[in-house]
DNA sequence: TAACTGTATTACTTTGTTTAGTACAGTTAT
DNA sequence: ATAACTGTACTAAACAAAGTAATACAGTTA
């Protein structure tokens, strides 16, 4: 289900929340789904439980799962992520823009790179 | 010149890179006027050479200046600095859009958020 | 009660930052 | 030519921060 690169440069709780995010994004794992347990996940990876903590403790904090103490930890629900994504987004979104106007390009430019795009 | 925090957490190199980029972008640093040497700042700061150097290579990879060796360190000109801006930038604004786009946000819905903006 | 769950605390290990020392080569002014 | 600058490179060591490990505690479930 999660899988590590040893080549990765970054910290194995950092690969193990962006595989979570995938596999939720992705369906997956279901909303309100059960989460593998921090010391289960922990012995298939050959990791220490805490690591594992760590990943759940910040994938709670950004809204992507819930814990509960002695139940375990779930999915939260594909709409909250979704909100909570879109929210962030468009927080940098406004915020390099206003940064590009600052510094002087125009709105049409903006604009015409929007319309430019090839997504729906 | 340069004003160091203590309370700050991060790196002294980058407190340092962050100092020069407000003051050349802010003009107290003319183009192509030359930096305090990296022994001259150090001792001022009273910080090793080395943490100087650091800070400006770094602002060098990033094109905010140029350096020659046996003479000096310069700011880069203002155009060339806006020019690199305006590209870091586009690359976030593009990006975000297009994940935006991805996750199901409209055009429409971007591009009145860019023709909300109270910016000229 | 036993086996599970998340959580907290403390220590250890690893990594990144900073300092220090030394050296080399180009520039400038004496 | 020489002395005093300049940037750059390299190595080593001291220190701080981040990551990981070990252990213990409390709640849940059967």
């Amino acid at each position: 289900m999660i899988q590590l690169n040893q080549r990765d440069p970054r910290p194995i709780y950092e690969q193990v929340k962006e595989n979570f995010k995938n596999l939720i994004f992705q369906g997956v794992i279901r909303p309100d789904e059960k989460m593998p347990s921090v010391r289960e996940l922990a012995q298939k990876l050959s990791i220490n439980p805490n690591t594992i903590q760590r990943a759940y403790r910040e994938l709670e904090q950004e809204e992507m799962i819930y814990s509960i103490p002695g139940k375990g930890s779930f999915a939260a629900s594909v709409n909250m992520i979704r909100d909570n994504e879109i929210r962030d987004l468009m927080q940098t979104f406004t915020q390099t823009a206003d940064r590009l106007l600052d510094i002087g390009v125009s709105k049409e430019d903006l604009i015409r790179k929007i319309e430019g795009r090839s997504r729906v």
